[in-house]
DNA sequence: CAAAATCGATTACAGTTGTAAACTAATGTT
DNA sequence: AACATTAGTTTACAACTGTAATCGATTTTG
């Protein structure tokens, strides 16, 4: 943390095909191009150039750099993976209603298999943000995207 | 529900562009295009012509419905914003390890507003989830894009 | 009824994304 | 040293996106 400014946004914005790539370098920290490509065959079946393509353009963006070792690189990045989700969850939120925020989680934690950790930990947090819960949660939609402003809109949420 | 078949899935893609007129057909249900273009002039000052440019690929990928009424059409959707939402986020989670999802629900929860009335009910279905819950979330990930298999793997989640 | 406004459809065009072959330089192999 | 392999770079190209002007038909307005 040598005194850089801790930016918690990935500004970055990724396609899925990279993201595939992100995760392999994730899961192994330090990657030559041939393991990059030797998972994504696997899963994805892509020819080594298309891997090639995806891996040369998250280094342009930024998102990977190299490091020579001979005549190849072995790939590293500095964004964890965590970031990156929390970031691409914000995006998608910010399409979403607050007021719906909550049913949204609702229904993720229906459909997922959880650890009873996990439950653990989603109860613990739970009780923390009872100290901060508020009575409704305000929507700051710009009229005509949400119903909320046409009354009270309790019936909607 | 005329005997169709109720599918949970919303198998199109749409672009974020997209989204925020798809947001302003589910505020209002039926609407015209002039309503749709004056709310995201507002929001996105946009172009009239940029944002029938995005109804009309709506309109063909089926995502929007359209009834004539005069010379002009009155748009709808059969799809809801809910389902909608759900199947977007899914895809998210699709390229999360199954062991990071109740993490990534703690990290979402935290970071939200919620109302005394969420808090409940994420209570509730955290309740249910204890009947299913498990001891350990098993990994799905393709070996090479998770490191949960090299070993156990307990110190990383 | 003529003119103006409006609607949806067509066309435009640059940038991004998915998919991959070809090229060039370096490395490893015989 | 000659040849084969491999790595990264360049080029290709169609489909998708963002952004919008234009066009032709129709409706509203004066």
């Amino acid at each position: 943390m040598r005194g850089e400014i801790m930016n918690t946004e990935v500004d970055s914005k990724i396609t899925d095909s990279e993201w595939e790539v992100m995760r392999v370098v994730w899961a192994q920290d330090n990657v030559t191009s041939k393991e990059i490509r030797k998972v994504l065959e696997q899963k994805k079946n892509w020819k080594p150039a298309t891997t090639k393509t995806f891996i040369g353009r998250l280094v342009k963006k930024g998102m990977l750099h190299t490091e020579t070792e001979g005549n190849k690189y072995v790939y590293s990045t500095n964004i964890t993976e965590n970031e990156f989700i929390k970031s691409t969850l914000n995006e998608t939120f910010d399409n979403i209603c607050n007021k719906d925020v909550g049913k949204t989680i609702v229904d993720l934690i229906s459909k997922s298999t959880l650890s009873f950790q996990d439950i653990d930990r989603l109860e613990k947090v739970l009780e923390m943000k009872k100290k901060d819960a508020v009575e409704e949660v305000p929507c700051t939609c710009v009229p005509g995207q949400c119903n909320c402003k046409d009354d009270n809109c309790s019936s909607k949420h």
